[in-house]
DNA sequence: AACTCATGCAACCGCTTTAAA
DNA sequence: CTTTAAAGCGGTTGCATGAGT
């Protein structure tokens, strides 16, 4: 496969960012004639840019469905959700969420999720905790804390850990071959064309059986006494156990054991 | 007020994939 | 079947802006 000639070698070809004259100049002739061949269109529209640059711009700024602003409580569930078993394959995870870009979701992923994975001590290509002690360390911290606090804060009938989730997470094969997870509100209906599409059928097994994690919520939301949280350490079927993602952290390992 | 640092986002670069010749 | 052009995608960069000192 031959690489595509570079989008301005002749160095003629304005770079940068876009002034309003040429957002103008751009809608205005993708409304009126559809893009048809990027390659052409610059040229055709008036523009002095490349047709890379000029499909960049339409598709994550000019796009007439474009949403804008912050995502919602909901939307970062999916992503990291979706994350969890497509890894990066953003243009995979944006059409699960109307209205954004890949780019967008790529921003939002490196700035905000990533690094909140990390802080809490996780993999965020894995969604596992790390497994190297001192990388890990905050996230052993945090659930040796929790583990005090919901000692102290839980009634004493026969509590269920929650787990770092305040999220419910079920999940269920149906007989159309399509898995639905359920977070808070918000339903996420995976097909198995997009598991398969992106070579992940192999991880979905190890998906529904708890070798994810839940989806990301702040640790500290399942210590405030909120003890009823609904989600489990399992995605298999709410398994009870006093310790989350015993998959992890089994009851029996002595280290473990040793630390809480 | 001036400076530095951190953050968020738009845009570019280069590689891969797809489709047409 | 092979080659090539075009489109698509993900990683990265650089600038604008805001927060902190």
């Amino acid at each position: 496969m031959g690489r595509s000639p570079g989008c301005d070698e002749s160095g003629l070809l304005k770079k940068g960012p876009w002034t309003p004259e040429e957002d103008e100049k751009l809608l205005e002739f993708i409304q009126k004639n559809g893009h048809g061949s990027w390659r052409n269109l610059p040229r055709l529209a008036g523009l002095n840019r490349c047709g890379k640059s000029c499909r960049l711009r339409w598709t994550n700024y000019l796009r007439p469905d474009i949403k804008r602003g912050k995502f919602s409580q909901d939307e970062e569930q999916t992503i990291l959700h979706l994350h969890s078993f497509l890894g990066n394959k953003w243009s995979a995870i944006a059409t699960h969420l109307p209205g954004r870009t890949d780019n967008e979701i790529k921003n939002f992923w490196n700035t905000h999720l990533k690094k909140r994975l990390i802080q809490m001590g996780f993999d965020p290509m894995t969604h596992r905790p790390r497994t190297d002690f001192f990388d890990a360390l905050p996230q052993l911290v945090a659930l040796a804390a929790l583990r005090g606090q919901l000692a102290a804060a839980c009634s004493p009938q026969g509590t269920t850990l929650a787990g770092a989730s305040t999220a419910a997470a079920s999940a269920s094969t149906a007989g159309d071959h399509q898995m639905s997870y359920t977070f808070s509100e918000a339903p996420v209906t995976v097909s198995d064309d997009l598991l398969l599409g992106c070579g992940a059928a192999g991880d979905y097994e190890n998906y529904c059986h708890g070798g994810s994690l839940p989806p990301l919520a702040d640790l500290s939301d399942a210590a405030d006494g909120r003890c009823s949280a609904t989600a489990s350490s399992s995605f298999g079927g709410g398994v009870s156990s006093p310790l989350p993602w015993p998959e992890f952290f089994p009851d029996e390992d002595p280290f473990i054991t040793d630390f809480l």
